[in-house]
DNA sequence: TATTAGCACTCGGTAAGAGTGAGTGCTAAT
DNA sequence: ATTAGCACTCACTCTTACCGAGTGCTAATA
């Protein structure tokens, strides 16, 4: 972040060149710029100013006797400069409503559809990050008894949003007694983080252990077992093979193709996004994972005004058409929150 | 399905160009062959024998002065003739056994764990068809209220496979109402196969619709749309990555992607395997799927022995490991199965 | 009669060399 | 300050030549 203050000119043969390369993907030539309307030097003039950048490290050449390339800098002074985001077509518009307006689905398939939606108007690989639910608050908790050793529980946030999974117990609890124990926890809890809720239970069962009798002990436990969530939050990603038109070389697609696999990497950044608020960008190096350089992430937090759950983007090359795939992921982002908040 | 009947010295050779064609993955020539100790043969007597396995359709030529590669009908005879899959190796076993056997985590992460892990143990593409949900039998159906217009439903089967959603309701039903209308359902439908009972409920509505009253349809509606399931079955695929390394042009990596993204034709084929018992190897051509040609399919059935769930299976090159590959698809759907019956 | 040695032929793959052209940096003229 | 001119670079393409693994066929051989 030197923020050089670069010459009105300059900054216009930067953002050309940028702009011209990520139309074609070739290397930009002086001879090229100088044919654009609205720089009216000689291609000489415009090596002097290539070469400038290129020393303050916002250009490259792949070799000596080729055009430039921008770096993840120049990217980065491109997609600041860029004042206002081109206006989403009405037509890309209408698909996001009717893809995700229409029918009250569950909250799965309405973040998978969000997935496959944003890779199929982008065409770039598309990722959403499920929401994360221990900063979430409690609405209630439900208890079904499967049989003598596992309990179904079910946890519905205020958002509306339902965790549930199968816990094990050493004990067999009837049904009316679990009954009993949730509505003790929704009066108690109710409307608390399920971060806090832990920690008192932890509390809770730390203190008074010794004081509780067998089965209070036993309805401790299970409680701490409803309330334990699984870390490993969910990525959906959609349109990998999207991956394979951006980058010719197979190691490098290989590359990419595992770093979405493993997922941890990327859930990491999302994390990011979701407490910071609108669109965020993250070029090349700014990603900090080694396969995914070359890569941009464009993302967008979801959820309602005060209550963030999660968040949506895409990856693609450095070189994608910012202006057209940021309000995607903008308004994508405002729709899904609509609809989980209309859920 | 001709079946010829080869000479015994002709499946030799067969068997051998396959095998070398497997390890190397370069054509195969007389020459290669005639190294080989088991085959007693000058390079000239081979030739005349692979000319007469081109004729039959067993063998091709890249080009005229090239070495010969398998076709389908090759492979088919190789997996046919292999007599016994060789034993598996202790220590995969082990790793089997630890990753699906240890603790009892919900449906969802057992399926995702056994399809990375088949991904990881075969170094090829990991598929998973969750268990179909249709014709497995109704132990319990369960109503929780979220809010007034939305109910949650869970729903579980003999074989303890939880299924559960969101329901949009238009009556605001009270949760009492709601706990005696599943205690209905319980003990009408209880044993039943989910298809049974749709069927049923259907018929109810459609011959008692004038007779009930306002509220009772209601509850005929609700039933109805609880039992409705999302026909989407779903398909878990891991490890696309191994992809590049079997596949080195680019054109056939993103067809294969964006097959297995699509996964409705890939479920279609698990399909059949579920109802088919072991182990099942499709070859090529025997894939109907345009983009999977040049891919084999193993795949076997999980369930217990009378109540089939769903297929595991692996995705790879024809040219793949077969006798490698086939004991873990094998043992690993074995121990998902046992998993899933003590859950 | 089945097998093999010998031989001409095929053809993909690699290497070397030449020519092309887009592009550069530098210098001197405008 | 800008530009025309010029020598230079270097990836790319095309051509040519050659190598070698492999084939099919024929005639000799066990």
């Amino acid at each position: 972040m030197k923020g050089e203050d670069l010459d009105k000119r300059v900054k216009a043969i930067l953002s050309a060149v940028v702009h011209n390369y990520i139309a074609t993907a070739e290397p930009v030539g002086s001879r090229t710029l100088s044919k654009i309307d609205e720089i009216k030097l000689s291609p000489a003039t415009i090596r002097n100013v290539m070469a400038y950048l290129s020393d303050l490290g916002y250009l490259e050449q792949p070799h000596k006797s080729a055009g430039r390339v921008p770096t993840d800098k120049a990217y980065r002074f491109y997609v600041d400069s860029l004042v206002v985001a081109n206006a989403l077509p009405g037509d890309i518009k209408r698909m996001i409503d009717n893809e995700l307006g229409e029918s009250s689905q569950g909250l799965e398939s309405l973040l998978i559809q969000t997935t496959r939606l944003l890779a199929a108007l982008t065409q770039f690989t598309g990722i959403v990050a499920a929401p994360r639910v221990e900063h979430s608050q409690l609405k209630m908790i439900e208890f079904i008894k499967m049989n003598a050793r596992q309990i179904f529980v079910v946890l519905i946030t205020r958002s509306n949003i339902v965790h549930n999974k199968v816990i094990d117990v050493s004990e067999d609890f009837s049904q009316e007694f679990l009954n009993s124990v949730t509505s003790h926890l929704n009066s108690q809890f109710s409307g608390q983080s399920l971060l806090e809720i832990r920690e008192n239970l932890m509390e809770n069962l730390a203190v008074e252990k010794a004081r509780y009798d067998q089965l209070l002990a036993q309805v401790a436990r299970l409680s701490k077992k409803a309330f334990e969530l699984p870390e490993e939050d969910s990525l959906y990603v959609e349109g990998q093979s999207n991956i394979v038109k951006d980058f010719h070389d197979l190691d490098k697609v290989q590359r990419l193709l595992k770093a979405l696999e493993e997922k941890i990497g990327i859930i990491n950044i999302l994390d990011q996004t979701v407490l910071a608020s609108g669109v965020q960008i993250y070029i090349g190096m700014e990603i900090e994972s080694e396969e995914l350089q070359d890569c941009a992430l464009i993302t967008a937090q979801y959820g309602s005004e005060n209550n963030f759950l999660g968040a949506i983007g895409v990856i693609g090359p450095t070189r994608m058409n910012y202006p057209r795939v940021i309000p995607i992921i903008d308004y994508t982002a405002k729709i899904l929150s609509q609809a989980l908040i209309n859920n």
